[in-house]
DNA sequence: TTGTAAGCGTTATCAG
DNA sequence: CTGATAACGCTTACAA
């Protein structure tokens, strides 16, 4: 069924059926019932590519994100598949990876399928070196791109992002007025939103004169998803001398990993160890004791991207960041 | 960049540039240079659309699940994304939501972008009457639908998935060897892997002779990653008579909310209370007591399905079902 | 209000 | 080995 085939079937011409498949203004009442009976009849719909030939779009935008099974970021992708949806446009996922490459090349496909915009999910898809976002400045002069979770200034870029520096400090100092004194950052990802949260830490120990030992500051390279590879890494931490009181942690599966750490050291959570997750994931209630974790409102996050970027598609001017501020929850690993 | 201004910079015609684009074959290596380095320089890619016109595919597979944030469902996502880009086709996403109206809604999307195939994920996307499930095999007419984890037949529907049965059947069965006699069969939906766990249990329960009671079945309704309130709604049961001295739950949410209801009852796991979960997914090891839970083998379902479409795309003909045999992983729920 | 015809950027079929 | 040229199905001036 094309479009030849529904105009002669309804006895006009092509542009006749265009103009009722489209606006449909400027067509009498009569033909355009006639022609959409017939469109209805046959069950027609007009072929993408032809369209995004002559148009040059195919309302739909480009989502990307290095790996969906991480539940945080899936549960982004979720809320912006379903926003994008609302307000008329498609959703094309790519998981990237996390290598420069990976995303290179995801954005690169994207861009060819003339996408109208495309959103970058999660905070690794900035370096801290220039040259390696290039990639993006490039992109943002043909499309808007959209950040979510991370900041960034560009010309056509918008972010909608998390406070994380608040989000740690703030984490960070309850811990510090609960009582704790030695308190051990524990991350596994140097992304921008990385950086934040341990600068956000650090500048809580300092503001409130605690010492800042290099120790203190753990990087975990493994599986995340391996509480038990993460417990140990911990209790290496512990025998190799340095010793905490609480564990601000940046994600929340890496909380599970202090979690196990301290019942595997029988500490005494939460009245002499604390554990402070991030993500507020579905982990914390899965956790015993129960996880208190900094929710960083991601379904927020999520609507406020949608709803600039469609804004800008109708020809608005918005404002290029949106921040808002993250929440501690407490649950029953803090004080 | 057309195809256009490369030709006229290379000094060739415009199908010469086509052939250099593809097959390339039948041109003349010093021609295919001049070409080639042109394209280079001008970092001339294609248009999609153009092609998509032309060839009537571009390449690119749907993917359709329910909701992208159920972990179980991402990370089949993950992986059939994965292998697809390995095989050169690309992902597109729809969540459809969990109603049928958004399924072939999201299938419509996709058939009119000409896709090449749909993989379904999970298998919510059958229903038990014939009718709700039509839109699946008008769809199959076009191209062939590949169904993750559902069982279906029909012609130019290809299926690959993990015998819920013969896995509910042998972890009920695991558990009433163990010593279990009251044995609740807890889950929340009733898909067709739903039906199918269900049945699994219920043939174990009657081949080792015991009694198969209504009560013993409990259908969740209500939030599934809330574990309290799966937890609450198994004390319900428990208060309202029905007393059972193990659980076999469809999912590993719901096996949260179990684990959650016997510890605040005080039951002693494993040794008088045993719990089973489903998926195997992070959950089984964020919990505590570590989840025993069954392994349906995601990622080769997954990688299955993909390898089955290429071979079918590249006109191959191929079995139409594939079938795996789950695994029950034993932690320290059961005994 | 409606129809005609020119693009949109490819691929593919012919001739040469 | 290469170059015209006709599709592919649609949108949109421009004409009527």
């Amino acid at each position: 069924m094309t479009i030849y085939d529904i105009s002669q079937k309804a006895g006009v011409s092509i542009a006749t059926v265009s103009r009722v498949m489209n606006g449909s203004t400027n067509v009498r009442p009569e033909t355009k019932q006639r022609v959409l009976d017939v469109i209805k009849e046959y069950g027609y719909s007009p072929n993408a590519f032809a369209r995004g030939l002559g148009l040059n779009t195919m309302q739909a935008v480009g989502i990307i994100c290095a790996d969906c099974s991480d539940m945080f970021l899936a549960k982004a992708i979720y809320y912006v598949e379903q926003e994008l949806r609302n307000a008329g446009y498609e959703g094309i996922l790519c998981c990237s990876g996390y290598d420069l490459e990976g995303k290179k090349e995801a954005l690169q496909v994207l861009l060819q399928k003339h996408v109208d915009s495309v959103i970058l999910i999660g905070s690794h898809f900035l370096y801290e070196d220039d040259e390696s976002n290039e990639y993006i400045k490039t992109a943002a002069k043909t499309i808007p791109i959209m950040l979510l979770n991370a900041d960034f200034d560009c010309p056509n870029v918008y972010c909608a992002f998390c406070d994380d520096f608040k989000a740690t400090y703030e984490s960070t100092s309850y811990l510090i007025e609960n009582g704790s004194k030695r308190i051990l950052h524990l991350y596994d990802s140097t992304s921008y939103s990385g950086r934040r949260k341990l600068a956000g830490y650090q500048s809580s120990m300092l503001a409130h004169d605690l010492p800042l030992e290099k120790e203190m500051c753990a990087y975990f390279k493994g599986d995340r998803e391996s509480a038990t590879e993460i417990a140990s890494f911990l209790d290496e931490v512990w025998e190799s001398g340095v010793h905490f009181d609480a564990i601000s942690c940046s994600n929340d599966y890496m909380a599970m990993g202090a979690v196990r750490f301290a019942r595997a050291r029988q500490l005494n959570v939460p009245d002499e160890f604390q554990i402070m997750g991030y993500n507020n994931t579905v982990l914390t209630t899965c956790s015993y004791p129960e996880l208190s974790s900094v929710d960083n409102k991601i379904e927020m996050i999520s609507g406020q991207i949608v709803q600039t970027l469609v804004e800008i598609l109708n020809g608005k001017q918005m404002p290029q960041k949106t921040i808002v501020s993250p929440e501690i929850i407490c649950r029953e690993t803090t004080k």
